[in-house]
DNA sequence: ACTTTCTGATAAAACCTTTTAGCTTCTATA
DNA sequence: TATAGAAGCTAAAAGGTTTTATCAGAAAGT
């Protein structure tokens, strides 16, 4: 019907067929200025007619606010931040704010262009994930002018971070393990160089006391096998539970439990951490675990990042979001 | 130094500063029209002094290419399409191009709210990838002016898409388990409605000849599991080698195979199919499998829509790329 | 000396929207 | 009746960049 037809509609076109000037079509669809009620249903029946939508970048550029916000990760598309983009995601998405994702697969170059580009796209926030919570960010990203929230990973003091309450989670995991009436409670977990890692240990001993003994080694599986076989091998008083670091390392542990006949829970009772549904739902039995809520983190920074944007002031500071027990079969 | 320092550096400030007009620190910048290469030096020179990068909103506005691309994923970030967004975004940067991740989790609503999204922001393509190559895009994909490239997703006729040639992965598989000197091989996969999983069961059952025997089921570990039982609960003849529909199905096989006694590789090799490393690297003995190359296929799929957003012109029609074997110990 | 060609630079238009300030017309108040 | 105020609308500017058309001057050809 229209004169030209390869592109998109323009307010302009909006306003031409409904008789009225450029501005009044932009404030009849803003519910800004003074607009006769009219006019201003005829004029968004029109727009809806012809199918218009703002080009984003126009808009953009006058009001100086994007609606884009970049999230930038230091791994590559790892299960850690993946769900945390979801959540944010799913918050930004209510709001018609969209996600730039960058994956610098911590590589300081690539993390380079990703935030330049992301500047360039005068995005309106930037969110940086990070595969463990005591990791370092690029160091452009502290002294930027816009909002920046730091999810499962440090910020500078004066910013806002969130990260999983890796205390509050041993602790419910501890507590599960005691109210099931067991008492030699052991932990066996990964790095201890992880801030994580050492998080959860503290919290473990200070529930059960003098009686605890906790295992650092790697994330993997084959750690949970080989600590009990070391733990089994030697003579001394055998646990009635374990509490792991990680589902995978639970899963090696449950592994080699059931290699020596042992019953579970019966005999020992494990829970593990992270509820990884591809190893937890898939261990004999099922495995009880700890979950980080990771897309709750994620929404949480969505909604911070968000608030930011729109100038809001947020108390500086690392909040630590609580995490969850899935009981399953193992404790 | 300058008057005002709450916001970017734009052109006007940079043609200001070296003395020339806009249009001219514009040419300069971008070696368009003729300058005089001392002065464009200059320009160039003092553009870097003051951290000058133009704003993609305003050089997307008017040149129509705001240099970003959509990727479409009908779940909610899986183990598929990560890889793929992986492979996308690293070709990508290096084009200057920025990635919008949108995950519509299956759902019709999320997904034309997304897609709005990105016409609005005057994407320069999109690129749809699903869980599964048999899965039908959103219908409003399929009419749009802007390029469109399916990755691990069936387009329509016209349409460009990219798969993995699970064909030929599941020959190589085969072919493995026969050089090995394997000749009862079975087949145990995932749900028959799954376009894939015929797909590999017609290439096996095409090399392996009457001998075969293929068994589908869902595509967990705990089905792998149940599979060998009923296989070795029945008389008759029992495999000497096993090809897996999945990683997990493989584990399944190998936990119920060792169950059992059956010595891996020796009695009964076992090849999986996804290389999910953390599946894969923790069996006992680490699984051989085949690889779909993900990132590959992102690879390419960014190339394609590079291309097509540069007005090039591409063959229309499904591209199968080429699976990979990595041998561990289980084959 | 006069035209042509080329070089280097620039003003202005364009992209699409929002917003400010101003202009009529009409109603209510003094 | 004059005037203040409000209601409804609009022209124009602004945002930062690219691109087109134009212009002045220099070099080159006749």
């Amino acid at each position: 019907m229209n004169d030209s037809d390869h592109g998109r509609r323009t307010i302009r076109d909006v306003a031409k067929a409904a008789g009225v000037s450029i501005s009044t079509a932009s404030n009849a669809l803003n519910g800004t200025g003074r607009t006769n009620a009219e006019t201003r249903e005829k004029v968004k029946r029109i727009a809806d007619e012809l199918g218009f939508r703002p080009n984003a970048l126009a808009r953009g550029l006058l009001t100086k606010r994007s609606h884009a916000i970049g999230m930038l990760t230091n791994d590559t598309y790892g299960r850690l931040t993946l769900p945390m983009a979801a959540g944010v995601s799913e918050i930004l998405v209510d709001h018609g704010v969209s996600l730039f994702l960058c994956a610098t697969n911590n590589d300081p170059r690539l993390a380079k262009l990703h935030l330049d580009a992301l500047l360039d796209r005068q995005v309106d926030g930037i969110i940086f994930t990070a595969t463990r919570i005591d990791l370092e960010p690029p160091p452009e990203l502290v002294k930027l002018r816009i909002p920046v929230i730091y999810a499962f990973a440090q910020g500078p003091a004066d910013s806002v971070s969130f990260h999983p309450d890796d205390a509050q989670g041993a602790r419910i995991a501890v507590q599960h393990l005691q109210t099931l009436g067991r008492s030699r409670i052991m932990h066996i977990t990964g790095e201890q160089n992880y801030l994580a890692a050492r998080i959860r240990a503290d919290a473990y001993r200070e529930l059960v006391g003098s009686s605890g003994q906790v295992m650092f080694g790697d994330w993997s599986e084959e750690w949970g096998h080989s600590a009990i076989d070391e733990v089994y091998s030697k003579s001394g008083p055998k646990p009635d539970a374990i509490f792991c670091g990680s589902d995978e390392i639970a899963r090696g542990v449950i592994d080699a439990l059931r290699d020596r006949g042992i019953s579970i829970p019966n005999d020992v009772a494990v829970i593990g951490f992270d509820n990884w549904e591809v190893v937890s739902k898939q261990t004999r039995p099922p495995l009880t675990t700890i979950d980080m809520e990771l897309k709750e983190l994620g929404h949480r920074a969505g909604l911070a990042i968000l608030g930011l944007s729109r100038g809001e002031k947020l108390e500086p500071g690392v909040e630590r979001l609580p995490c969850g027990i899935v009981v399953r079969g193992s404790a």
